[in-house]
RNA sequence: GGGCGGAUAGCUCAGUCGGUAGAGCACAGCCCUUACAAGGCUGGGGUCACAGGUUCGAUCCCUGUUCCGCCUACCA
């Protein structure tokens, strides 16, 4: 018997949690910066401290892991550098609503205690998703853990800020905002989420001073309170002779202009719109345009302010309905019409989000983008699949200034020092001592904290080590390949681009390969509200995580999002235990009794034959389906090699062989083969299921433990003859066992079987066939011939030929059943067939009698179509003859 | 409004030089054949959304239509 048994059952628990330690404790997944072997490095896209693991981090992470692990045994120098991102707002609300529990707030604890706090929350349960990318078997270079506040990535955001801030390219200015009134900060444009709700359009008179008035269209009634004019389209006849005019503001009694605006559309609303730079981000840039001053009416805590007289305090929310009353009682409210309304909702939070206009820093992103884009355009960086880089230009094209401080504690704080007494900025590598202008010691920094995307856009380099020069930047910049959903290119594929280019001088990628969302199986977002979450470390448990992986890459086309069943995963657990089960009985049949190995002794059947040439197209469509990202293939290739190549055929075909029915050598020469394909397929399949192909391998006899250091397959040498001359033997198995369950006959009644064939190569590949066909078909006496009397007490079929088997005609099957032939049932059967051949055979004549078709296809598309013609023909005659014998039988 | 993607078997999806379609799951029948019932064997199932065009020939290329997603945008 084989060196160990494998256990009964495919228990993936043991196994995992086996190899995961031995892998963690071993250095296999270190890079080395100063290997001499080509580079291949990833940046894993650092998850938020604060998060755990989501079916968009697994398939994120299964397909980096298996893209390092290919590389790996490809040869390369492999860098997959894992991290964590210090999500400044996420992180803050959840530590803040810890000291709500408790009865504090932050403000109550200091800014210095606070940030201790945090600290204290991230090494206590920040990060429990690096366990879970542990768990799922992420082979990333763990002895390089990043955080986006360590000391040396937090010096590479100052580096930058700093020569930014010099540069002019960070500046600090009033202007528009989101603010998110709960968690009291402003938001970057992307940072907004816009969804469509329920709401009404107000028309209020505004009475004019001159007398009369004019009505205008508003979804945002309170903050009419800021209003500083009214506009309307200068070539809007019902208005022009109001331009110029002056309104009385209701309810605050302001005196306001009416002005001319081409924006205005005349068609929507009244034509008439209220202009409130403060709180509107159009109203703003309009309130520019004509000299207007914004007049802000709500604090930062989102409540109405002073400027609201008797609305001060209340609630936006509040202030509406109130407005919305006061307004009805003057009788200035003509109309209530309900009107779906763009709101603006905080993308941590889902508060809605309040323009405001406040003081800020920014980034002046158009010189960055500029480069930026060109580096695509000049395929310097290359989105897989293609068509994101159209979304990524768009956005590069109109791309707005980026809105960086934070009005939080958690991150990183903004370099600037203000000057109490001159008022000057003083921005610095070092904390400064005094003011940089009037150098005087009254400074006090910046309260603000950088936007978390600020550090992430620096993260391919920052986790290198730059500012410093490092070997790994030497050796690892650019990476190779960033892994990411098609979400977050604006965030910060985009920025990182941008920041790349601008501070190393290069891209830093080359390739941005854009996987997919993960739904639900209707489709629907998966989100915690919905309740249609599945938790993949629950799939984990259910079905192993081997299994969890192999879905996620079957599933990972381009382009498509995946919609994710958990039957899916079970599918695919059962693959797992087909690939256990086979694992078992290759080990109980390679016996240790003395079994060379010596390859060149081996003599090759032609069972043999076909599976090393079917392995051979297997590792090539793997291997070339890994290098173009197209994860789905490469696992559906191995999938249907295993099961309905390896499993269903090659295994039952030896089986004869391997209980020694043709001799002792033979059964060791099948057992090594059989062998040979499984070490191969063990290790095509490692990147996928890295824990079941490593456990079966370590029971594999004569192997160097450790598959993870063995190399990827090679395609070894096909022989495509004897693979046809297999499928021969195949096609005449698969008749003998249609006829046996069509005529019902159980497994127990053993058929002969007579084939007929004018083709040596068929009737040599069946002869050499005769024991595959003997147990596959149950068959007891197999006869094979060239010409003679064809059995008239016979079930029938033809195989071969047509479009089958290139080079090898038609074989005629009889099974003969001795009187036992039903009728009625075979001559359906064959009528079936006819049928069949006859629709295929008027597809063919139509073409082939089609004087353009002759002259405009291609001659080796005609030439195709005459052999298929031929051999259909053929099989017309064949079964029309069986159906004659058939009829004679009844007569 | 602009952009992107999708529409192929009951469901989920392949189909990357144009030559009348494949898989998995589900379904039906038979089978505990000593690797595996998380299994085996056999089978049924399709106007490739619709309408035009190019072509000898279109699921595939072009145009338009309908429906469905998503992203983006200053009709308040």
């Amino acid at each position: 018997m084989s060196k160990k048994d494998l256990a009964r059952v495919y228990e993936p628990r043991e196994i995992e949690m086996k190899w995961s330690q031995r892998w963690l404790a071993g250095e296999g997944f270190a890079a080395d910066a100063r290997s001499k072997k080509p580079a291949f490095s990833m940046v894993i896209p650092p998850p938020n401290i604060t998060g755990s693991l989501h079916l968009g981090h697994a398939l994120n992470n299964t397909l980096q892991d298996i893209m390092a692990r290919y590389k790996r045994m490809r040869g390369y120098n492999v860098l997959w550098l894992p991290g964590l991102d210090h999500a400044g707002i996420a992180t803050q609300n959840v530590v803040e609503r810890q000291l709500k529990e408790e009865g504090l707030t932050r403000q109550t604890l200091g800014r210095e205690r606070f940030i201790e706090r945090v600290w204290k929350w991230k090494e206590e349960s920040g990060g429990t998703i690096l366990g879970q990318l542990k768990r799922l078997g992420a082979s990333c270079d763990w002895t390089r853990l990043k955080f986006t506040m360590d000391e040396g990535l937090s010096r590479a955001v100052r580096e930058v800020f700093v020569s930014l801030f010099n540069e002019g390219l960070i500046y600090r200015a009033d202007y528009i905002i989101n603010f998110c009134p709960r968690c009291h900060t402003a938001l970057s444009d992307l940072e907004v989420e816009h969804e469509e709700r329920d709401s009404f359009l107000y028309h209020i008179d505004y009475p004019l001073k001159e007398g009369g008035g004019i009505t205008v269209a508003t979804t945002r009634p309170e903050t009419m309170l800021g209003d500083m004019a009214v506009a309307v389209n200068p070539e809007d006849d019902r208005y022009k002779h109001l331009i110029g005019s002056t309104v009385r503001l209701p309810l605050v009694n302001r005196e306001i202009p009416v002005i001319a605006d081409r924006a205005v559309e005349a068609a929507f609303g009244t034509g008439a719109v209220k202009i409130t730079p403060a709180h509107d981000f159009n109203d703003f840039e309009t309130a520019k345009r004509h000299g207007l001053k914004p007049l802000t009416v709500m604090d930062d805590t989102a409540r109405m302010n002073e400027n609201a007289g008797p609305y001060r305090g209340l609630t936006s929310l509040e202030a509406r309905e109130r407005v919305v009353n006061d307004l009805k009682e003057a009788g200035l409210l003509k109309k209530e019409e309900r009107y779906r309304v763009p709101a603006g909702l905080c993308y941590r939070c889902g508060t809605v989000v309040e323009p405001t206009l406040s003081k800020q820093w920014f980034v002046k992103v158009a010189p960055l983008a500029k480069p930026a884009m060109e580096a695509v355009r000049e395929g310097r960086i290359r989105f897989v699949p293609e068509n994101w880089e159209r979304t990524y230009f768009d956005w590069m094209l109109n791309i707005r200034d980026w809105c960086i401080s934070r009005q939080i504690w958690w991150g990183h704080r903004i370099p600037a020092w203000h000057c109490r007494d001159c008022g000057h900025i003083t921005v610095s590598r070092e904390d400064p001592r005094g003011c940089g202008r009037c150098k005087g010691g009254n400074i006090e920094q910046d309260p603000d904290v950088l936007d978390t995307w600020f550090s992430s856009a620096l993260w391919p380099f920052s986790t290198l080590g730059w500012p410093e020069k490092t070997p790994e930047e030497e050796a690892f910049y650019p990476t190779s390949a960033l892994f990411t959903s098609f979400d977050i290119i604006f965030f910060w594929v985009a920025r990182m681009i941008m920041m790349g280019l601008k501070f190393k001088g290069d891209v830093p990628f080359r390739e941005v390969y854009i996987h997919a969302l993960v739904r639900d199986a209707e489709g629907q977002k998966m989100s915690k509200s919905k309740g249609n979450v599945i938790d993949p470390v629950v799939m984990m448990d259910r079905y192993g995580t081997d299994a969890l992986r192999f879905t996620l890459a079957a599933f990972a086309a381009q382009g498509r999002d995946i919609k994710l069943a958990e039957e899916r995963i079970e599918g695919y657990r059962n693959f797992a235990n087909k690939l256990w089960n086979l694992a078992r009985f290759t080990l109980m049949n390679i016996a240790g009794e003395g079994g060379d190995e010596k390859a060149g002794q081996r003599e090759l059947t032609d069972a043999d034959r076909w599976i090393i040439t079917r392995l051979s197209s297997c590792i090539e469509e793997v291997s070339g389906s890994l290098d173009r990202y197209e994860f789905d293939r490469a696992a559906n290739a191995i999938y249907s090699f295993v099961w309905h190549e390896l499993c269903d055929w090659y295994v039952e075909l030896i089986k004869p062989d391997l209980r020694g029915e043709k001799g002792e050598k033979r059964k060791q020469a099948s057992a090594d083969i059989l062998l040979g394909v499984m070490k191969d397929t063990m290790r095509l399949l490692h990147p996928f299921m890295p824990f079941i192909t490593e456990e079966i391998y370590s029971y594999l006899p004569d192997v160097t433990p450790g598959i993870i250091k063995e190399g990827f397959p090679e395609p070894p040498p096909k022989y495509p003859g004897e693979a046809a001359a297999t499928t021969v033997v195949m096609d005449v198995i698969r008749a003998v066992r249609n006829i046996r369950t069509e005529m019902n006959i159980p497994l127990s009644t053993a058929l002969d079987c007579l084939c007929f064939s004018k083709d040596p190569a068929a009737r040599r590949a069946l002869e050499l066939g005769e024991a595959y066909v003997k147990s596959l078909a149950r068959v007891s006496v197999l006869k094979v011939s060239g010409e003679g009397e064809r059995p008239v007490d016979a079930a029938f079929a033809v195989v071969g030929g047509g479009g089958g088997v290139e080079g090898i005609a038609g074989i005629e099957v009889f099974v003969p059943l001795k009187g036992h032939v039903d009728i009625a049932g075979e001559t359906s059967r064959l009528i079936r067939g006819l049928e069949k051949v006859e629709r295929e055979l008027a597809g063919v004549e139509g073409k082939l009698g089609n004087g353009d078709f002759l002259n405009n296809a291609p001659a080796s598309v005609v030439e195709k179509e005459k052999e298929k013609m031929a051999s259909l023909l053929e099989k017309k005659v064949k079964i029309g003859a069986g159906l004659e014998r058939i009829r004679g039988l009844k007569g």
